[in-house]
DNA sequence: CATGAATGAGGTTTCATTCAT
DNA sequence: TATGAATGAAACCTCATTCAT
């Protein structure tokens, strides 16, 4: 059974490399070790490896912010820690991380299929925030500051332009993000 | 020489609708209402559409984003009307918009093939704000949060998350951003 | 009607260097500075061109060789005569006549519609020869070594294994030829 | 493994009747009893079998004419052997004796890649002669008599203008060309 | 479970030919 | 006569998928 998950992990390393379409099923079936034939002992189709890749790293990010926000007490823990399991996780799984976005991009329309979708969790997140008083800013406008900030400095990490240790980069754009979003808007 | 322009048209609006190798030539043909073969009489290959594409909008971008600069005096409305040209932009030419987006994440390796690069505009504003003194935040951070924003608020208004006219929406992003970045960092 | 033949000229050229289906009616028509449209004004299809060109050369050659035959007294004037206006076309026409090689060898079967074959007056020749008694080669033997021979040199000199200038080739294959064939086999 | 040589066997059939250009890779796929999509499970591309083959025969050739070379004591053995062996393997192998002139004509520049040429033999011999002093025509010539006339014999022999059984045709040819090159110039 | 050969649909590209201008 | 855009058939090649072994 070791097989099935080699096949979803040099799956997830080329669909994040070259893309979903770009990659062929010779491609993944090369990088395991074994012959094209062989996939299909462990999936139906390439679409269903697609489809698991996304629902299984979704899942995980999912989990992981919820356990980070249910485990703090206050407003300003919940949503630092909630950065810093983010951005965890993206440093820690940048396939996975990258694979996401790139499904988000080509198969945006086939998200609402799955449940644990971790934009939900920061959505409500933003939500509470702005009911309880603490955020000021439309929380819409705010959700877009916060994934957008995420996404890329992911991206200016993996480039070389944001420098610095994960944990602290982490730290700092939690901060960075508590900072603007909720002290500054402070009347 | 119109066929060939609406080529570019509708590959670009195919291109960022399904992705770029999710889109065949056929596709492209049918939709200009010619035969593949044609295609091949404006363009060498399928590869040169997206390189073009990808250039031709990117340019555009770029020359608007330089001249909304250009034309400010302080840094304030520099840095506004930069924001608010690019949301212009991208709200008014959604496909093209999506479509570097796309380009960027699957063919990010062959960007700098090109010259006039829109991001390259914003982190040299973004740089020359923290050098003259108004801006303390960090200049990549800085640059994570404006990129990242604008492209999910983009995204929003296309989603429906975030409501309002273009103009709007474009002002709010602008102020917003002047306002987290700049007014609230004061010492 | 200048155009007709460099559109013969150009194609006579771009078929000896790269082949017949190598070449398209493109390639023909920008040698010739027209497009692809004007060469049917002036033939119905490549194929026209094609046989054209071969019947053309193939007659060329013909009409030289015959006036030289027929113009000769003496088996030896009329054979050494023969060899070097062989050569002398060949030397002076190296397009054509690798052309008509090329056509040989992959168009043989549709040499026959054609009247004025080269070869068959080389045929005629050593059929002559061997009746007045001047050759004891068998016939047939003696004309595989003629035309391969013949092929050869130009191949060669082509190639820079055989040096020399085209005048002193051409007299010193016929003098080996006759000498080789006919003085050496005197009993 | 079976199929990877059938393809190369029909694919030589169908190159020395047709040519190159002019057999597609369907034609093969049909002539062999498979699909276009199988071919390309055996071979990368089209012209790699064009390759292969040119090498596969080319070699073939030169071995045969190097073991019959290397096998016989003196010169007139050597020289009688060399003809013989050449006309056996292009009476036996019509078609890859055929193709490889057809890529001598089409690919020439190309076979310079291609270490052992049976061409290279044949140089070296009469080389060889001409050193000892059996041959007294300048080895150039010779050289052009004896390929040309090969090729020719063997073409006639297809075209039923030389008749005679295969060994004869073979026997008769390297008595004659020895004759004529050899023993006809001894001063 | 795995192989490896094969399929068949479909992809990009080429090209002889046509035709309105 | 010539242009240049277009056609349509066919070329080479790719690839998800199937299947006998």
């Amino acid at each position: 059974m070791r097989t099935r998950d080699l096949i979803l992990e040099e799956a997830l390393k080329l669909f994040s490399e070259k893309g979903i379409k770009e990659t062929t099923v010779r491609d993944i079936a090369r990088a395991v070790g074994i012959t094209e034939g062989a996939i299909y002992r462990h999936f139906d189709s390439k679409d269903q490896i697609v489809y698991e890749l996304f629902g299984l790293h979704s899942e995980r990010l999912y989990t992981a912010l919820k356990e980070s926000i249910d485990g703090s007490e206050d407003m300003e823990a919940k949503f630092k820690g909630a950065i810093r399991t983010f951005l965890d996780f993206a440093f820690k799984n940048p396939e996975a991380f990258r694979y996401m976005n790139i499904f988000h991009y080509l198969r945006g329309g086939e998200v609402r299929r799955f449940k644990k979708i971790p934009f939900s969790l920061l959505k409500d997140l933003v939500v509470e925030m702005k009911r309880s008083g603490v955020l000021n800013t439309e929380p819409e406008y705010a959700l877009a500051v916060i994934t957008g900030t995420l996404e890329r400095v992911f991206l200016y990490k993996n480039m070389g332009i944001v420098k610095g240790r994960r944990k602290e980069i982490a730290q700092k754009t939690a901060d960075m993000l508590w900072r603007i979003l909720v002290e500054c808007s402070k009347s």
